[in-house]
DNA sequence: TTATAGGCCGAACTATTGTTCGATGTCAAG
DNA sequence: CTTGACATCGAACAATAGTTCGGCCTATAA
């Protein structure tokens, strides 16, 4: 079988792709025609099934623009591909202190922020961690000077409301109305919140009394 | 006037972004109705209207499936936000402790780093510092806690000599045979030098005693 | 109270768009 | 020469999808 493809079908792949960059949705099949000198609806649609066949393009039948392109993975994006993988951008949701809940990224919020809001951190500095879950808040206050965190400086986190032993986690404690950052460890019916100072104490609670908010993956403090 | 969401216009934002995610072409009003709960086209129609009033998409008029959601980030600071965005190799040249003096790029090493031993910080991060005097350095021990750094911290630099008043510097101070990074500022003959912590106490050293290696532009805690 | 604007519904209308099918021309194999 | 696969055309058809308009409801201003 031959695999190649015509003339017509490779400036029918160029004019989806270049139509799709332009406008955001793929063109009619009749605007392809139109575009690539093609008289009849019909052999568009003959042509869209070829590149079909052969693995350029998706259609969903009966759907109006229902095609889109398949990413060509041999292609020469690789280096490119990395590097943008590499910055990852997350939303600022607010700030955190001491005296407040953290500020989560809600339903109602859904995906937007403003441009203001969103840092972009290197995928490396939170290892594997990505997507909807992350968010960043700004420290306000002295207050989490026993976590090595300074007023100003950004946490990253990851939403979850679980840890492993050794994590450090922002937790609310109910009991005591307050937000701090520590290394978390359970320790039977209670827990013990480590503080990164190692020359800090550290305070223990009860399990029940600590709603975990979200695991600290990176501090970013920047000083110019 | 108004330049909010309503919850059902944050829900159609989000499903056309899911569903372009999903399917590579736009919904049409039907869909989305459908899946946002409308029951009518026309107040489809309308919401979507509001949301090209408010920026958030544009229309293809008579176009089936003619929508595109606008980048909100690229709508006011299209040369700025790549500049921001992009990633800066600063080569990691060494620790820094507080019994040592920094190390420093020195002229020997030139240009050549293992690819371990540099990392890719974001530029929005160092300001508009960039370039050869750009270095980094892991810290070891917690001799720098009062600077509110903690062990593995990494602190990106500046190669400077000088400083201005309230700049974070990394100096050598000969006298004690002591690295630290305090804030500087000059007051007469000699300099006062703040920890990071407005818990600790300065220092006073004479001026003739006080190295500076360079500016500290940014510090990186990672805790996976 | 009466306006008025915003948000919504339903239905009808029209334009767009994908699909189908018979017919034609070309070319290489039998 | 005949056959059959391939590519094309034109036209009609039917489903999809955008637009419009009259009416309803609620909250707020006059």
């Amino acid at each position: 079988m031959n695999n190649n493809l015509s003339a017509r079908q490779k400036k029918i792949l160029e004019y989806i792709e270049t139509f799709i960059a332009q406008n955001g949705y793929p063109p009619t099949i009749r605007e392809i025609g139109k575009h690539v000198g093609i008289a009849s609806t019909s052999v568009v649609n003959y042509n869209l099934n070829k590149l079909v066949e052969r693995g350029y393009i998706e259609r969903q039948p009966e759907v109006s623009r229902g095609l889109r392109l398949v990413s060509q993975t041999s292609e020469e994006m690789p280096v490119q591909y990395a590097d943008l993988a590499s910055l990852v951008p997350v939303p600022m949701v607010g700030k955190i202190a001491a005296s407040a809940p953290v500020p989560l990224p809600g339903e109602d919020f859904g995906y937007y922020y403003d441009a203001d809001d969103v840092i972009e951190v290197p995928q490396s500095l939170i290892g594997a961690f990505q997507g909807q879950d992350l968010f960043a808040l700004r420290v306000t206050g002295d207050s989490m000077i026993d976590a090595m965190v300074a007023e100003g400086d950004i946490i990253v986190l990851n939403r979850q409301n679980t840890a492993k032993n050794g994590d450090m986690v922002a937790v609310w404690l109910s009991e005591r109305g307050e937000t701090t950052l520590k290394k978390y460890f359970l320790e039977g019916r209670q827990v013990r919140l480590q503080p990164a100072n190692p020359m800090m104490d550290p305070i223990y609670v009860s399990a029940d009394q600590v709603n975990i908010q979200g695991r600290v993956l990176a501090v970013l403090r920047t000083l110019h």
